[in-house]
DNA sequence: TGCCATTGAAAGTCAAAGAAAGTCAAAAGC
DNA sequence: GCTTTTGACTTTCTTTGACTTTCAATGGCA
């Protein structure tokens, strides 16, 4: 498994029932014994505000990164990710999205799988300068079936 | 024997009773001693929808391709379906299998709204010659994941 | 005492290197 | 003529590290 992987899973761990998470970013870094940068790309690649996710902090002595989730009901969060998926969406970033809902019981396996095959690059065999605009699309489109 | 017929085996082999296998493009290539590019040859000529089969992968470190195989004894019906399915479906013939399912109960209301979704000429707003190819793909890849 | 300058402790940035998988078309087999 | 094999090239994602920026504490000095 991934290095990235284990460090998104440990910092979504944190988050149990907390909508905010304080972090030390070298302190993570030896813990996992991996270079500090790789705490910044885990960070922005896996919480973004697209998914749901606000990361504040502070350089310095005493410095800190906090990462805070954008909870309020499920409804609430799954608008939120509605209208912060753009115009256009990578198979990456739909799939953690996805498995997301999937942690947060927004969504069941069956429905994942669904969500996961309409926007999967190996569904949707197209010229690349239609594929990610094509997913939001779906995406979009698929998630407003799954508020009620 | 062909090399083809020998990896398109021992991926099949390496389903005992799992529904889902994992493997390494490389490493498969290395292990029968032949370029990574056939396994994707094997894949894509013997694990289809239309076959049974749902192919996922990521690249990168870690990278890694997942094949899912269809329990097709739960439903005939639906592989039946899916395997004739051809090449391009249009967005009224899609429907109406789609209430089909609906009224044999193969699907929840949830379900087939999703299916409806998914593989609507609203929200597949492409070039008209992508159009039913890609209807085609997504609605076939989307049952094969409503089987079990 | 109050004010800056220095210093060390964080975190941030960015690009290069590495590790997979994907594509596509030419060559080879049957 | 179709299927299979091969390989050069591309794309995607991750890891790593050198360098930069920001902040807070500390200490010297008017």
């Amino acid at each position: 498994m991934r290095m990235s992987d284990i460090i998104e899973e440990f910092i979504k761990d944190l988050f149990n029932e907390e909508e905010e998470v304080e972090i030390q970013r070298n302190d993570l870094a030896q813990q996992f014994n991996c270079v500090p940068s790789q705490i910044n790309y885990v960070i922005s690649t896996r919480f973004k505000p697209s998914q749901g996710y606000y990361v504040e902090s502070r350089r310095g002595g005493g410095g800190h990164i906090t990462i805070r989730k954008v909870n309020n009901t499920k409804s609430d969060y799954l608008m939120h990710i509605i209208k912060n998926i753009g115009n256009t969406i990578s198979n990456g970033e739909a799939e953690i999205l996805i498995s997301d809902f999937l942690t947060y019981n927004l969504v069941n396996t069956k429905e994942a799988k669904l969500l996961r095959v309409a926007t999967s690059d190996n569904v949707l065999e197209l010229p690349k300068e239609y594929r990610d605009t094509l997913r939001a699309n779906i995406l979009k489109n698929m998630l407003l079936n799954l508020t009620d």
